[in-house]
DNA sequence: CTTGCCCCCGTACCATGGTACGGCCATTAA
DNA sequence: TTAATGGCCGTACCATGGTACGGGGGCAAG
């Protein structure tokens, strides 16, 4: 068989069979001098699928050529297949572990979300900037009193009276940080609102000489 | 700050951080004309440490710079952030899925190894050389039409048995390549469906003296 | 003003598992 | 005999997350 042949009936690439040989996997096939076309037996195929299957078990290219070196050993037994096959399991189950804590860190971060507002009121952004993320407690990042108010803005023409409006908005105590949408005609405020009202924003925008209004007060 | 002092903080090396900046993750501090040291401001170590954190949750260089985009971006809210982390979720989800699946092969040939005798009685280089070992596999790339025959064949005495058979198998139309095996007496044949059928290969392979019957002709 | 530490930049390299390309040659079917 | 596949080889490249090196220069304490 030739190389095609090979890669064709395992179903892979014709450089995949060139790489495995590269890495030691398959001896190169004799083949006559000057260098013709490798010529393989029967048997390549098989060591492919070999190959292939104990990737999908999870083992390295390095590993899989140990495991075919063992196969000609004659001082190797089962017990050798059997211990890397026991330490690939460990590994996994490492694995497994360490993205199980990632998701546990992930759905912890999730569940103290609002998944609304502007960004200084995101309690992902804001863990990520002060918690140990994967180790720490219950991030309950949200502070007492912190809220996010809506906007209704008016006579916004260009992203440059967006930035105006923003500036003012930054201004007013209690302000953690906003944004402001020109296309949208709103601002999203994040407040403390025991030190500023709905109310005291809208005066501050209409100060400057557009309209505005309270659209959602909710958290 | 100099680098150092901020890959000191962070807990990191100082081309780290360097790297970091290549990656458009930290942003180039102003310098001295002509090039003298970087000089960071104290916010850069908490931007690293943002960076660390989030590669701790899965996230890789790249999502992780979209994060720190989305924080100066105006139009970006926490829905935003929201979204990343949950597709995050399900990304890690589906690792640890394939993770355990990948488990499950393992247990499963660890539970049928007797783990000791001589190789040729272990059972997990046999189901690596012969089965499936995974169910449903994503990285199986084929051609349509292509299958694989697995034929049961007797009366193979040697290797020089097997190898006239498989020569009889390779001529045949339609197949793209076999392995067969005296020791397991059976053949795996690479066959276009379309162009060959099971019974014609039995056929071609009992016209030479020996016994065959399709074992599988699942693909 | 010199010594020594730190930093500069560009480039190359590590592991992992392949993929791709270009110029040339072997083989084979018509 | 000739054209069409297909294989040969070396090398470069993909993504990922850094690490290492070497020749040169900045900067501060003594």
């Amino acid at each position: 068989m030739t190389i095609g042949k090979v890669a064709k009936a395992v179903g892979v690439g014709v450089e995949t069979i060139r790489f495995y040989e590269r890495r030691g996997l398959i001896e190169q096939p004799t083949r006559p001098e000057g260098g013709g076309y490798r010529v393989y037996p029967g048997e390549t195929v098989r060591r492919v699928h070999f190959i292939r299957r104990a990737q999908e078990l999870g083992f390295s290219l390095r590993e899989i050529a140990e495991l075919l070196m063992l196969r000609t050993t004659h001082s190797a037994d089962a017990s050798d297949v059997r211990r890397r096959a026991t330490a690939k399991l460990q590994d996994v189950d490492q694995k497994i572990e360490r993205l199980q804590r990632i998701r546990q860190g992930l759905t912890t971060l999730l569940d103290s979300c609002p998944g609304e507002g502007p960004l200084q009121c995101c309690s992902i952004l804001d863990a990520l900037e002060h918690d140990e993320v994967l180790t720490g407690e219950p991030t309950r990042r949200k502070e007492k009193g912190m809220q996010t108010v809506r906007l209704t803005i008016g006579g916004m023409h260009c992203n440059g009276c967006a930035e105006i409006v923003r500036q003012i908005l930054e201004q007013q105590p209690g302000v953690k940080g906003c944004s402001v949408s020109h296309e949208n005609g709103e601002a999203r405020v994040a407040v403390d609102a025991s030190r500023v009202s709905g109310e005291q924003l809208v005066e501050a925008v209409r100060g400057a000489g557009y309209s505005a209004s309270i659209a959602t007060e909710a958290d």
